[in-house]
DNA sequence: GAAGAGTAGATTTTT
DNA sequence: TCTACTCTTC
């Protein structure tokens, strides 16, 4: 192993942060002053002092940067790390549950549902509470039950409107059943597993005696929690006396200027009570920023100083000067991203650039659509992190959902979402009526056809039993105004489904049951993957369905095969351990739109211009950034500061639109701090807003920017662009 | 049960 | 404008 030479690569306070290994640490790390490197080193000093990779816990935000941060440990430590834990919260949450959550009532095979998931099951339980879905913002009200859970929220208080207290339980007791967890239980469910079972935490606690934490700022209360009681072990119930810290070996990294995740819990004020909580913290800034010019600096510093909640820091750098912020105000969205299609192009030959050393930066997934075409008319090769990810296009939903359904059979939410997928005549009629039995008998849709189908002749009678009796709650959509009599005198669904569809739900049954059998436990399931969706002929159901347009069809099944590639590779991977269905599903499970089809690492993303939500660059750079759209409305997002979340109590609500804009200050710094050289900042003077072209106004963010740091770009391009803009009309008009 | 027509609703960020 | 869901008809 090639031994670091630490002081010769880090500075002062680097150096210290690195060399600290015992007790609290608490590093304030300002944006590019090397924070992944100190991780980085601080880990690889562990190792050389012989510290177990398995006593080493380094928690990130997201998977990329858990990736990232591992593959950095190896190159600079030029081990194997076999038994080092890095991971996002979350994954390691699921890591715990994985071998403890049986203790809990579930089973190891728990399906983790993301929002699409969630959102369907929150529709049922809507439906099961007999209330309406329609008109409902489902979302919200999956935010709702978000803060309940995590303990944010309570009945009755502030938003959190008892009426739905009844919906929550339902959603709960459908997860229970499902034996199915969502993002948020796979924080609470390893909380309460340690709380009652101090045994479980001592295992974890005394196995993780190194931790460190990166984004501090953006952990969320129940992560916070999670790391205390890692931490602490038991002590850390033990509260204020701080008994027992002495031990704790933890080190966060953050930055409270890079806070831009409190929508989703994160509470930056989580660095204030970490030092409460582990008495004697070392704390630690790292002000000299390594990434951008000075020029760019001051621009950053002169927006973020006008947030008033803050830790006092101020950046500086040793690269002096640089050249300006290039302000553009493009008449409209098209123009804009000529304009930087055309610097990229422009740049790119005279800077002598690689496409990926610009990063595009949007704060909405909106913005997405006019930048691709351009990139597309001109040639530039590009990705897109954010956006639509793979795992949603609804083919690949189909098959995840098979297999989800394999490897837990009791997941209704996947198990509807292919009972009739590809079309098997179970329709509709047959489908309410199992789900009506299966409510009564408080079991999951697999194991009631289980039991229907234990006795011959059972389902037809059952089934018909079920329609017989109570009204079908799949027919009645919620009660309108007539709330104690429901349903009341309508047609039965079609008295027929049950019983036509007895040979398809057995046939279903069956070919789940053959595939659970080949698929469980094999390691290296892919080709079996490819013959799954041979056997349930899904390619003819694309074809039947797209029959009008076969190009999408084809498309369709490519994107099956890249996901069957996909599971190759990854099965392929010489550090995987166990390459079999259930570590599969639960890796994708986590796996967010900004880690990209993550295939497509190493030599296809060089060469490629970075477009990306500001959220997803958080932590890259590039040494040239466009902020496109800097407009009022949406980099301070309209919707951001309309509703501070559930309350906007009188006098409340100021004060949270306050806090709401100085995160969108915040995002706006981050945007900025992420350009190494040069960076372009654009404002439309008009943008869409559905079919209608409003007037635009900058955002006043832009005003926050030292006006001697900028220059206004040229207006040849404009005039250019709007001559290139009216031949665009005219054939528009001949069309 | 499937296909087609019609209607409403929606546009923030993500593990 | 576009999409996702519902309703209607065969």
């Amino acid at each position: 192993m090639t031994r670091l030479n630490y002081e010769e690569e880090l500075n002062g306070p680097q150096l210290q942060a690195v060399s600290t290994l015992e007790g609290p640490v608490l590093i304030i790390a300002g944006a590019g002053s090397g924070k992944t490197r100190v991780i980085t080193y601080r880990i690889a000093r562990m190792l050389e002092k012989g510290i177990g990779q398995h006593a080493i816990l380094a928690l990130t935000f997201t998977n990329k940067a858990a990736r990232e941060m591992e593959s950095r440990v190896k190159e600079i430590t030029g081990r194997k790390l076999r038994d080092l834990t890095v991971s996002t919260f979350h994954a390691f949450g699921v890591k715990v549950l994985r071998e403890e959550i049986e203790v809990l009532g579930y089973r190891k095979n728990f399906s983790i549902y993301d929002e699409t998931d969630r959102n369907r099951l929150i529709k049922e339980s809507l439906r099961e509470c007999r209330l309406a879905s329609e008109g409902l913002d489902l979302y919200k009200l999956g935010q709702l039950f978000s803060g309940v859970k995590i303990g944010r929220l309570r009945w009755g208080e502030g938003g959190a409107e008892p009426q739905w207290e009844a919906v929550y339980r339902e959603y709960q007791q459908g997860l229970k059943i499902y034996n199915a967890l969502d993002f948020d239980d796979l924080l609470c469910l390893p909380i309460a597993l340690f709380e009652e079972h101090p045994e479980i935490l001592d295992k974890y606690h005394s196995r993780y005696r190194y931790i460190m934490v990166d984004e501090f700022q953006d952990t969320s209360l129940i992560q916070y929690r999670l790391l205390k009681l890692l931490a602490l072990g038991r002590e850390s119930g033990a509260g204020e006396n701080g008994a027992g810290t002495m031990g704790a070996n933890v080190c966060v990294v953050g930055d409270d200027d890079q806070s831009i995740y409190s929508w989703r819990g994160a509470n930056y004020e989580n660095l204030a009570r970490f030092e409460e909580d582990f008495p004697g913290t070392l704390e630690i800034k790292l002000e000299q920023n390594y990434r951008s010019t000075t020029t760019i600096l001051e621009a950053a510093n002169g927006v973020i100083s006008n947030n008033s909640n803050r830790k006092d820091k101020r950046l500086w750098s040793g690269n002096q000067g640089g050249r300006p912020i290039e302000l553009c105000s493009p008449q409209t969205e098209e123009d804009e991203a000529d304009f930087i299609a055309g610097q990229i192009k422009e740049l790119r030959y005279r800077d002598k650039l690689r496409y990926d050393d610009f990063g595009v930066l949007v704060r909405t997934n909106s913005q997405f659509p006019s930048l691709e075409e351009v990139f597309l008319a001109e040639n530039i090769p590009y990705r897109v992190s954010g956006g639509q990810s793979f795992f949603e296009r609804e083919e690949i939903r189909d098959i995840i959902s098979y297999l989800r359904v394999i490897a837990n059979p009791d997941d209704d939410v996947n198990l509807l979402r292919i009972i009739n997928t590809p079309r098997r005549g179970i329709g509709k009629a047959a489908i309410a009526s199992l789900s009506e039995l299966a409510r009564k008998n408080h079991s999951s849709l697999w194991e009631t056809l289980q039991r229907l189908r234990s006795g011959p002749g059972m389902l037809r009678a059952r089934i018909q039993e079920a329609e017989g009796g109570q009204g079908n709650l799949f027919q009645d959509q919620g009660i309108r105004g007539n709330s104690a009599e429901n349903s009341g005198g309508d047609s039965p669904v079609s008295s027929r489904g049950g019983y036509s569809s007895y040979g398809e739900v057995d046939g279903f049954i069956t070919l789940i049951e053959g595939w659970r059998e080949s698929i469980l436990g094999k390691k290296g399931f892919s080709h079996l993957v490819r013959a799954l969706v041979d056997s349930v002929d899904y390619w003819s159901y694309l074809v039947t369905e797209y029959k009008k347009n076969e190009k999408i069809a084809r498309w369709k099944f490519g994107n099956i095969d890249y996901l069957i590639k996909g599971i190759e590779t990854w099965e392929r991977d010489g550090d995987n351990l166990d390459p079999s269905l259930y570590p599969w599903l639960q890796r994708i499970s986590l796996v967010s739109r900004s880690d990209g089809g993550d295939s497509e690492e190493g030599q296809f993303k060089a060469g490629k211009v970075n477009l990306m939500t500001i959220h997803a660059a958080k932590g890259l750079e590039f040494p040239v950034v466009f902020i496109a759209g800097a407009e009022e409305g949406i980099i301070p997002h309209k919707r951001s500061l309309e509703d501070g979340q559930a309350d906007s109590a009188a006098e409340g609500s100021q004060e949270i639109n306050g806090a709401a804009l100085e995160e969108e200050r915040r995002l706006f710094y981050v945007a900025i701090t992420r350009a190494r050289d040069k960076l372009y900042i654009s404002s439309c003077q008009k943008r869409r807003d559905r079919q209608e072209l409003r007037d635009s106004s900058p955002s006043p963010f832009l005003e926050e920017i030292p006006p001697q740091l900028i220059e206004q770009h040229s207006e040849e391009d404009k005039i250019e662009a709007s001559t290139e803009d009216f031949f665009s009309m005219m054939k528009e008009r001949f069309r």
